[in-house]
RNA sequence: GGGGGAUUUCCCGAGCGGCCAAAGGGGGCAGACUGUAAAUCUGUUGUCACUGACUUCGGUGGUCCGAAUCCACCAUCCCCCA
């Protein structure tokens, strides 16, 4: 397939509480795109304040796909994402309009971008289970033996206490007798069917960042996001098992509300895991070197970039890639 | 006024004569990540000319071959009796 016929993507990306959102509707309504969440969280029905859904209005007459697609119990996978985000993809290019991918969750979008593995490497809830039992009776380094007889390049990258990476490399293997090595090579040689324009919120100085995510933080209390953590706890939709009970924001204000910790612990753990969750963001982005960065504020400069400024250089980037815009016809 | 207890590296907190630049946790910083990813995991965190040296454990002065650890006094905080 040769790089003219590979569907054109778009993909705005950063850390949590960086711009991504507001950018890509902007983007949206200049290039006449629609946008497909990237978010892990924001796929959850009910989920709305504390996962920064935009709502109705922010949305500003833009189609969003991906957003509100389960329900907090059910258990959501990057694959199971990355087919229906495929599917969207087709859906708006059919239509004539530009895909515009927005979110922070880094492995779905390259799920996408990969393509879907369809290698049979399923889950198999039974055999974690056993495997977890494993490592709980015998410890981390017994199960990482497992693994090393298997597939001992895949052991040699997985560190022994990363029990939940151990697992999944075995799991691998017994569904689909090749190991996580094989099928990782195989799936970085299959070529793309997108051709992808990826644009980077990069913030330079952390010191900004960390306080528009405390800012944010505030302001979704403000918004009521203890009311709706409260509403879910109440109909018995937060446990800790799911992916979404896992939420920032929602498992320690699920703490506060059970009574465990002082509403202004909860409130200062969410800033923290916040932070956490942006820098491991950010390391993610940082390490992918198709990404174009925009520096909305470098590190030694307290100054940031007004949003008009961002907004010109991401269409301008878009322009170069070849997407149309409708406000500013240049080429 | 009298009696007792505290003071440790960014924070909490162990240490109670050598094995202590000082456990552990938090935070900071850096990193990994291919069907749980807002998850999971790793490294690092006194200074430097960094397999060695130097400065740290409220302050000052002692004891000792040797002190964060023992003694004296001073400072601050807490508790009890008056």
């Amino acid at each position: 397939m040769n790089a003219s016929k590979k569907i054109k993507i778009a993909a705005i990306v950063g850390p949590t509480a960086s711009g991504k959102t507001a950018l890509a509707i902007s983007l949206a309504r200049r290039f006449d795109g629609e946008i497909i969440s990237c978010d892990s969280m924001q796929i959850y029905r009910g989920m709305d304040i504390g996962t920064a859904k935009p709502d109705m209005a922010e949305r500003n007459g833009i189609p969003h796909h991906m957003l509100d697609i389960a329900d907090p119990p059910q258990k959501f996978s990057c694959t199971e994402y990355a087919k229906m985000a495929t599917e969207c993809v087709k859906d708006i290019v059919s239509r004539g309009k530009v895909p515009i991918f927005c979110g922070g969750t880094g492995l779905y979008l390259d799920s996408v971008i990969r393509g879907i593995r369809d290698d049979g490497a399923i889950s198999d809830p039974a055999l974690r289970e056993e495997l977890q039992n494993f490592a709980d009776i015998n410890g981390a380094e017994a199960l990482h033996k497992k693994l090393e007889a298997l597939d001992p390049e895949a052991a040699q990258s997985i560190h022994p206490n990363n029990i939940r990476r151990v697992i999944r490399a075995i799991e691998v293997y017994h569904t689909t007798k090749k190991t996580k090595t094989q099928l990782d090579k195989e799936s970085k040689e299959r070529e793309s069917i997108f051709d992808p324009l990826i644009i980077g919120l990069e913030y330079g100085n952390r010191e900004i960042l960390y306080s528009r995510i405390d800012k944010r933080v505030d302001s979704m209390i403000e918004a009521g996001l203890l009311e709706e953590v409260k509403k879910l706890y109440d109909n018995g939709l937060l446990s800790p098992d799911t992916t979404a009970g896992q939420a920032i924001g929602y498992k320690e204000l699920k703490d506060y509300l059970s009574g465990t910790c002082s509403l202004d612990d909860a409130l200062d753990r969410i800033k923290i895991s916040t932070r956490h969750y942006a820098k491991r963001q950010m390391t993610w982005f940082l390490a992918r070197k198709e990404i174009n960065f925009i520096p909305v504020c470098l590190s030694d400069e307290n100054q940031t970039k007004t949003f008009e400024e961002i907004v010109n250089i991401a269409s301008s980037l878009f322009r170069d890639f070849g997407f149309c815009d409708i406000l500013n016809k240049k080429s």
